[in-house]
DNA sequence: CAAACAATAGCTAAAATTTGCTATTATATA
DNA sequence: TATATAATAGCAAATTTTAGCTATTGTTTG
């Protein structure tokens, strides 16, 4: 269970969750080192420093603003060793679905107590995926062919139009054509079966995508 | 600074983060003992049965549990000894000054560090009260006088756009006429110094006027 | 009782969004 | 290595929204 080689980092944009889920970490006494990360540029920098160390990276995916999902192809990318393991407080199908198609090893409730770490850990050192138990049993009950998924580049421009940004300044923030962001918005409204903006929008706050 | 005698209470309905809090908490050690308390019931019997100890509550407040607020009152109610000090991740004008009309010791930013929590603690020690200086610039450079009131009819248009109506069926769902809506949305879109209702939504949401 | 404002309604023109199509390239996945 | 899907980009036409105006009726308030 111990994983003296490896070192574990809490990402978080909010500095003192981040700063908190640590402490709690390092109270395991588990890894050889525990890191505080709270910016995307900070996190992706560390990756770089320590791409062939085993990296156990307990990602926070919250809602608002951050597009925290397509971090983790990213991440995956420059740290073949990494362990991803979300942490979130989602509870609504379509959100849960969209986190596990980003196959993380483990996917933790903010509900939960601090032992599921354990138990989390444990379950990924026999090889196996881990959802929280809470997490597992809402996506079980429900329909599966009716879950919608947004891909990680369609939540990214969601969540441009969630600020309040237009189809022009949505363009121009991500260095996209025009178009692309209007192929990206209405394959969401076809997705979610709406016809504007807003409607998708109130869609989206419904299924915690925003 | 230690506080031998007061106990320390991690209030969060998230458990995890109120564990994580904990150990944070722990680190420092400065009090008897830290508490998790995640969920309300739990907090009230708790300072029932310790209402004459000295006691820190760290209480999370995030927006969808509005209730997170009277609960103040009511905590102080039960223990005339309790230091409150409210956690939060708010960062509108609006939202904070409503936290601190609650006149709570200390007002924390979730995207500070944890070693605001001494600075915070330090500060209440000398009897005045902490806000995170993140914070208070939030609400010092806004002056409240000009804070933009919507009227009664505008904010129930507001509610049908919120919900993704568009005009259209906004007028059809008042029984009032396209123009109607027209009007009532471009007054809010002037007041707001807005120009699209996406905008306009994500602006009301930061005001908390949805 | 004026003056101010809320609520209602209209017209027109410009701008943006939405819909119906197609299409290329890159990346996964079977 | 096919096949599927994601991400990108485009055009044209229909529809909706936005902006710049005006105007009437009722209510509130100094």
């Amino acid at each position: 269970m111990k994983k003296s080689d490896a070192i574990a980092i809490a990402f978080d944009d909010h500095l003192l969750f981040a700063d908190s889920f640590s402490a709690l970490i390092e109270r395991l006494e588990l890894f050889r080192a525990v890191h505080t990360i709270s910016e995307e540029r900070e996190l992706i920098n560390f990756l770089i420093r320590h791409s062939q160390s085993p990296i156990y990276l307990f990602l926070d995916y919250y809602l608002k603003n951050k597009n925290g999902l397509p971090l983790i192809n990213e991440a995956r990318r420059l740290n073949k060793q990494m362990t991803i393991i979300v942490v979130s407080s989602v509870t609504s199908p379509v959100a849960i679905t969209n986190i596990l198609s980003y196959n993380p090893h483990g996917l933790v409730s903010k509900s939960a107590g601090f032992n599921t770490i354990l138990e989390c850990l444990t379950v990924i050192d026999e090889g196996s995926q881990y959802i929280s138990p809470i997490l597992s049993n809402i996506i079980s009950n429900v329909d599966l062919s009716k879950k919608i998924l947004f891909t990680g580049r369609e939540l990214e421009v969601l969540q441009h139009f969630a600020q309040g940004l237009s189809i022009a300044q949505t363009a121009e923030k991500t260095h996209l054509s025009k178009h692309t962001i209007v192929a990206h918005r209405r394959k969401m409204m076809a997705k979610a079966n709406v016809n504007s903006i807003t409607e998708l929008l109130s869609y989206a706050r419904e299924q915690e995508l925003i």
